[in-house]
RNA sequence: GGUAUCGUGGCCGAGUGGCUAGGCAGUGGUCUGCAAAACCAUCUACAGCAGUUCGAAUCUGCUCGAUACCUCCA
């Protein structure tokens, strides 16, 4: 199998990618907390797992991909009560009416964008049980304590003896004098230690019996529970956004290795995130845009709509450790590179085979492979491919030629690397309509006539009036093609 | 205050010690009835200062600036 490098923040540095079991891997992604609808920021994230899951398909890896959905426990900033039962209050709904709407929701974007679903997508209400066992075991190991009905992991005992800090390199504070405003009202013996459980005040909706107390499991702790249900102690990938890092994914490596007793993943991988008007998006500020106004244009930094596609083409062009900034011009420039890029793939089908090839269809396919094999790097693919458009459009004004193992391989290329691993699909199936092929050919042919015989007017009159509805025509050496814009 | 990342041409965005990234925009040309598309050529660059080196955008130090995390966020 081809060596892939992967950049990992638990080491900071690229390494070279081995498996726990070879040809086998188990990756784990963290998910949305579903309280709200996902903006394009949460986005980039999954499309970023979802290229990184393909590209691992393709290599031939069996994967199981693990994606969670938080459908309780993550609390409020200052606050006793979780985000699902606060939009439940806000929304008069049930919890789970929460829950089932942001999840559709988030399903059907991630639709929109081309995703691959996950092999497994658990719940952190569906783990109640095992995370009830996780703190038990916790407990009895001495890092835990329970004060009125709560859990809290201690952090300050834990590191004694293991590193709370070794993936986001943090130092923590001993005594509290350095700690800014310690809430009076906390049961934490310190500030850095974190629930496990809470017990559910009056008005808490969500609740289950546990061992302390009627109350909810802490945030953390589904994601450890889970990855170690389905992927074991310890497994290949771990990812999530780069906010995660600290304290969630610090915390998970905490709550393993008291359980499990070994550090539970070999890779850590975080993307980046997108920003917005020079800011990271985020739900909380306000700062964000959905992926629905981006299709439906309705956001007023937006001049027209932009299909998935393109902003999923928008996102491929950096790499995903990358911040990214969203802007209309950035949209605007990427939809056309986008649209040449997918032309040139309807264009190569046009194109004939010769007996002799003037190109290195080989070494376009290595340096494609090269630039995926080195930490994903899909702005280097994508520099290789429009390479590989520069080739088809001389290929079909006769510039060039391949004869027909190497144009094939050409096709195998585009369809790999564009379709299978970047997920970009065509917005215009369209075209492929027989009755709108016809009918058009008879327009260009008409056209063509009118042409012939110097009617430019007739001429002109097709394709302005064409082109008002949406329909390109492009005349080139050997005749004209049209195209939905 | 602590930790980390980053500062690349008109814009977006790769590269990380010597060899043109790429896209969008611009300029000149080819093609065209004209235009668009396409193709060819081409311009604008590595925040600043000092150091290491035969050679630095790339390594080191300092300065300035930006962002993220440290309290919820992908």
């Amino acid at each position: 199998m081809r060596e892939l490098k992967i950049y990992n923040t638990l080491k900071a540095e690229k390494e070279v990618f081995k498996p726990i079991t070879e040809g086998f891997i188990g990756m784990y992604v963290c998910g949305p907390t579903v309280y709200d609808n996902i903006h394009l920021g949460n986005v980039r994230t999954f499309i970023s797992f979802d290229m990184i899951y393909r590209y691992l398909l393709h290599l031939g890896y069996k994967v199981r991909y693990v994606r969670n959905i938080t459908d309780a426990g993550h609390l409020t900033d200052h606050n006793t009560e979780d985000k699902i039962t606060t939009k439940a209050r806000l929304e008069q709904l049930e919890p789970m009416e929460v829950v089932q709407k942001y999840t559709v929701d988030f399903h059907e974007v991630l639709k929109q964008y081309n995703l691959l679903p996950p092999s497994i997508e658990p719940t952190a209400t569906g783990h109640i049980v095992e995370q009830i066992e996780a703190i038990q075991t916790i407990l009895e190991s001495g890092i835990a304590y329970v004060v009125n009905g709560s859990v809290y992991f201690d952090v300050l005992k834990y590191n004694e003896t293991e590193n709370y800090g070794i993936l986001s390199k943090q130092v923590i504070e001993y005594g509290i004098e350095n700690t800014r405003e310690l809430d009076g009202q906390s049961d934490k013996k310190n500030p850095q230690d974190f629930a496990l459980w809470k017990k559910a005040e009056e008005n808490h909706i969500q609740r289950w019996n546990s061992p302390w107390s009627v109350g909810f499991p802490g945030w953390h702790l589904e994601c450890t529970v889970m990855s170690t249900k389905y992927l074991g102690s310890q497994f290949d990938i771990h990812g999530g956004g780069m906010d995660l890092k600290f304290p969630h994914h610090e915390c998970e490596i905490a709550q393993a290795q008291v359980c499990n007793h070994k550090t539970p993943v070999n890779y850590w991988m975080h993307t980046n995130m997108l920003n917005l008007n020079g800011k990271k998006m985020s739900k909380s500020t306000g700062n964000s845009i959905l992926p629905s106004e981006i299709y439906t244009g309705t956001n007023p930094l937006l001049s027209k709509t932009y299909s998935p596609s393109v902003s999923r083409f928008f996102m491929m062009q950096a790499h995903y450790s990358s911040i990214l900034d969203l802007s209309d011009s950035a949209l605007l420039s990427a939809e056309k590179g986008f649209l040449k890029l997918m032309n040139a793939i309807e264009t190569l089908e046009q194109i004939s085979a010769a007996d002799i090839s003037t190109y290195d269809v080989n070494a376009l396919e290595e340096k494609c492979y090269a630039a995926m094999s080195d930490d994903f790097n899909t702005p280097i693919l994508i520099a290789h491919l429009f390479d590989g458009v520069r080739i088809i459009n001389s290929l079909k004004s006769g510039k060039e030629s391949l004869n027909i193992s190497d144009l094939e391989q050409l096709k195998t290329i585009f369809n790999i690397f564009v379709t299978d691993i970047l997920g970009f699909i065509s917005h215009k199936e369209s075209n492929g309509n027989d009755l709108t092929n016809n009918i058009m050919e008879l327009v260009l042919q008409l056209r063509g006539n009118a042409k012939k015989s110097g009617d430019f007017d007739t001429a002109d009159l097709i394709r302005n009036e064409l082109d008002k509805v949406g329909v390109q025509i492009k005349d080139g050496r050997e005749g004209s093609s049209w195209e939905v814009k």
